[in-house]
This record gives C-alpha cells, sequence and structure tokens, in this order.
DNA sequence: CTGGGCTCCTGTCAGC
DNA sequence: TGCTGACAGGAGCCCA
C-alpha cells in the first residue's frame, strides 16, 4: 500500500469495499500510533465489544458506528465497559489508507489506528498524519458534529440543483476554484477533481465565483458530478497507486485533462496547459479552453 | 461574515 | 551518490 490522495471518490470507493464485510463484526481490540490530526477521544479499551454498523460517508468523512454491546450478553468482564453507543468519525487526510484484511501483526510505522474485529481488521495508515480518527456519540454531537457542521451539500444530492448552486455562489468574490475546494457549496471535489471539472465546464478557475452565469453553474455543477462519478465508477482514480480496502486496485487510471499537466498540449486544443497557485494549491487550466 | 494565509507531517522527486 | 529545496491530492483555525 503506497501513498493514497483521497479525494470523494477514493474515499467512497475504500467504504464500498469494506463496509458490507465488516457490517455486524464485534471489536476485539483497538490500538493507536502515533498521534494523529485529533486524538482518538476515548479509550481504545473500551471500544471492545462494541458491534459496527453501517459504514456510511460525509463529504471526504467516514462514519463508522459502534453499536454497545447488550448488558445481558456480555461477560462479567465487558459490564465495566460502559461506553455508550457512537462511532468512529475517520478522515483520510492527504495521505492516508485504510485496509481491511485478515493479516494482524504490529503496526507500521505509518499505522496508526487499526480496529481489530471478528470479521477482520481495520487499519488506517497514514504517514503524513493528518488524518483523523476521532471517537463521538453520534454524528449529531461532540467534534464528529463540529466537523460537518460547515459540509456543503452532497455532491449527488437531489436538493443540490443548478438554481441553487447558482444561488449559493452568488455574492462570493472568491475565485470559482477555491469556491468548489472549500466544501460549504458541494463537497467532494479536491484538488484534482475541482480542476477537471472546470476544464469539462469551460470555466476559468480565477473567475470570481459569484459572476458564474446560472447556465454555466449549472454546467459546472454537472460537471463535478460527471466526473466525481466516473472516477467512483473507475474504482478510485488517484494518480498513483490507489488501492481500496481489499488491497485492490482501480482498474482505470484517470486520464487527467489538465491535472499535472503543466506545459504539455491541453488534449483539446493543443495550448499548453497553465499552472497557477490559488491559496496555495496548484491550479491547472488551459486559457484556450476556460474563459472567464 | 468574508477571505487570506498558516499550519500540521513525512515522503518523493528534480536539480545541482 | 548525496544534499537541498520545492511540492504533495485536506481542511481547521486564526486574523485582518
Amino acid at each position: 500500500m503506497i501513498s493514497v490522495m483521497p479525494e470523494l471518490p477514493e474515499v467512497e470507493v475504500t467504504r464500498r469495499s469494506f463496509a458490507e464485510r465488516i457490517l455486524g463484526a464485534e471489536v476485539l481490540s483497538a490500538q493507536v500510533g502515533k498521534p494523529l490530526r485529533w486524538p482518538l477521544g476515548v479509550d481504545v479499551d473500551e471500544l471492545r465489544g462494541h458491534t459496527v454498523g453501517e459504514v456510511v460517508r460525509r463529504g471526504k468523512y467516514l462514519w463508522l458506528p459502534l453499536a454497545q454491546p447488550m448488558p445481558w450478553l456480555s461477560s462479567p468482564d465487558d459490564r465495566s465497559n460502559s461506553l455508550p453507543d457512537g462511532g468512529l468519525l475517520i478522515h483520510l487526510g492527504m495521505s492516508g489508507s485504510l485496509a481491511f484484511s485478515w493479516s494482524p501483526g504490529d503496526l507500521g510505522p505509518h499505522d496508526h489506528f487499526e480496529l481489530s474485529t471478528t470479521r477482520g481488521v481495520l487499519r488506517l495508515t497514514d504517514p503524513r498524519r493528518f488524518g483523523a480518527v476521532i471517537w463521538g456519540p453520534s454524528l449529531g454531537e461532540g467534534l464528529p458534529a463540529k466537523l460537518l457542521a460547515g459540509l456543503g451539500l452532497e455532491p449527488f444530492d437531489e436538493a443540490l440543483d443548478a438554481v441553487s448552486f447558482h444561488a449559493a455562489l452568488r455574492g462570493k468574490r472568491v475565485a470559482i476554484k477555491q469556491a468548489l475546494l472549500a466544501g460549504d457549496i458541494v463537497v467532494g471535489a479536491g484538488n484534482i477533481y475541482a480542476c477537471e471539472a472546470l476544464f469539462r465546464a469551460g470555466i476559468d478557475p480565477r473567475l470570481p465565483a459569484g459572476k458564474l452565469s446560472r447556465p454555466r453553474a449549472a454546467r459546472l455543477l454537472a460537471e463535478v458530478r460527471a466526473v466525481l462519478a466516473e472516477a467512483i465508477e473507475q474504482g478510485g482514480s488517484s494518480l498513483r497507486d490507489f488501492r481500496d480496502a481489499h488491497g485492490g486496485q482501480g482498474h482505470f487510471q484517470l486520464a487527467t485533462q489538465v491535472y499535472g499537466r503543466q506545459g504539455l498540449a491541453c488534449r483539446a486544443c493543443g495550448l499548453p496547459v497553465q499552472r497557477i497557485v490559488q491559496a496555495q494549491r496548484s491550479t491547472f487550466f488551459c486559457r484556450g479552453c476556460q474563459r472567464r
């Protein structure tokens, strides 16, 4: 398992690769490695005996529900375990990946969380440690709730349509690229997919978000959806060695139109692809195909 | 309230 | 070959 750079499609592919298999598993033990972005927020031993529910995704976060063991089923040993129902909010940061396997064993230098269950071992590997695993009583309380509170709509949420998307952009003076990345209108498009969606929509990434006409906003929303959906279909399309939690690799690499192609000929018009920096992040675009 | 910049940390790669 | 600096796909937080 090498580096993974997770945007929404990679997180979703990861989720699909282990959610069914871990559903209903009982936690045998848990351990942590080096500190992640936030502390776990609970003693690892308290997780023992809890039952894993259905893993869901919100933006680039995963929520792994953990139900309290039934008191009448627990051994006297477990009866001291009073941790109520809750769950783990997981984020892969910039370099995180999850593996679900049978292989137990010691944590490697970049393994920072491991949940051993009756159905397999879920392990977070994250060299840069921008990721997180956080205990919370529910998605609506505590730190998880706080982190999710500011998120925009899911890209495939029907409540998000051209009219509401356009309305949300109205008045915003930030560049449209940054408005996409901010994730407070629509979640899921990271740096790669934001660049790719803007290219497909023919929109200059520097255009102030509020200046997008409604038809162009509609087009952009459609392209955000399309590029994310294609990437999910292809099994996660990270530029390098994306692996899902089985260790399986996506069969395709998404052929980016602009991302990472600075100086190369635009696949559509032949002009060299530009690289600029917006909010300390690289933006790639074609000045022939993308207009203000 | 908005927007801009900084920050966390380690690995990789280009260039000298 | 070895060193140095730039850069990396996220996103919360602080400040003007």
